[in-house]
DNA sequence: TGGCTTATTTAGAACTATTCTAAATCTTGA
DNA sequence: TCAAGATTTAGAATAGTTCTAAATAAGCCA
């Protein structure tokens, strides 16, 4: 990521999380670096790994703290796909996770627009979706087959 | 639930079992029952307290034994909400997850036929959709408003 | 700037959900 | 009926997350 980029992410983050009550802290950019520098939906362990690559002191519970700060000020999503870890996603565009179920790769793909027009019941006020396809990836579903 | 309804779901449950390689146990009956009888999406531990009221010496291990016999014969489905238990669905038909982040309630509704069809990772073969929409519910729309 | 208030971080304990283990008990098929 | 294998059980172990209390850092106001 050029310098440019990563001036234009700090100044949107910072925003985004006074704008929620949050304040700045380094440990929050950093945990939101890593989500945005390798988008494979990292589970909160694994971005306290590479987070801790850059930043040695942080600890778990910082992790899990800053996670959430980004997801109520809207900067990264969570998602749940199967039992056991969140994972964390930076794309905040309404969009699809295909899920392999065996290699667990992750594929993201954008969502037609009027997707989102479906029977609702009554007076239910949506706030975001969450749509995950469970199957096996291109790969994997080739090497079932032999 | 009449007595002949009850019949029909254990010949369906016993054919279903068989035909994924699993026996027939009461267990299984009694955690499947559980699950038909309220349709609340109960979590792992409220199986486990519903179905010990009927059969008082029935495990929690037995429960997530049962639990992914189901779920792998296709009986029952597995829903991912949020962070927390996984929580579990005796409706197979496509129907989408609405989510009070509340109240915690869980509505379902059925889809529109066409759906499915979305764009898809080239060569994904797709097994099953969980599609949830989170939010408020109508009550506690209103409540939030006051 | 200095001091006050409040948010955040930290390590580690605690807790919740789930899986594993090994022994006992059932089921099924020969 | 017997052997092989599946299932159940209690309880231990593990994974993921949240909580706690003390230390530190940030923002605000005089």
């Amino acid at each position: 990521m050029s310098i440019g980029a990563q001036n234009k992410n700090e100044r949107h983050l910072t925003e985004k999380l006074s704008t929620s009550g949050f304040r700045f802290t380094p440990q929050r950019q950093q945990v939101y670096d890593v989500i945005l520098h390798k988008r494979d939906h990292p589970t909160a362990e694994e971005v306290f790994i590479r987070a801790k690559k850059q930043m040695p002191e942080i600890s778990h519970a910082t992790v899990y703290n800053c996670l959430d700060a980004l997801v109520k000020c809207g900067l990264v999503r969570q998602v749940q796909l199967e039992r056991g870890a969140t994972r964390f996603c930076p794309n905040m565009e309404e969009h699809c996770h295909y899920h392999c179920g065996a290699c667990g790769k992750v594929f993201d793909m954008a969502l037609p627009k009027n997707f989102t027009d479906m029977p609702q019941p009554k007076g239910f006020k949506a706030d975001h979706y969450d749509i995950a396809v469970h199957g096996l990836c291109a790969d994997c579903a080739n090497k079932r087959k032999n």
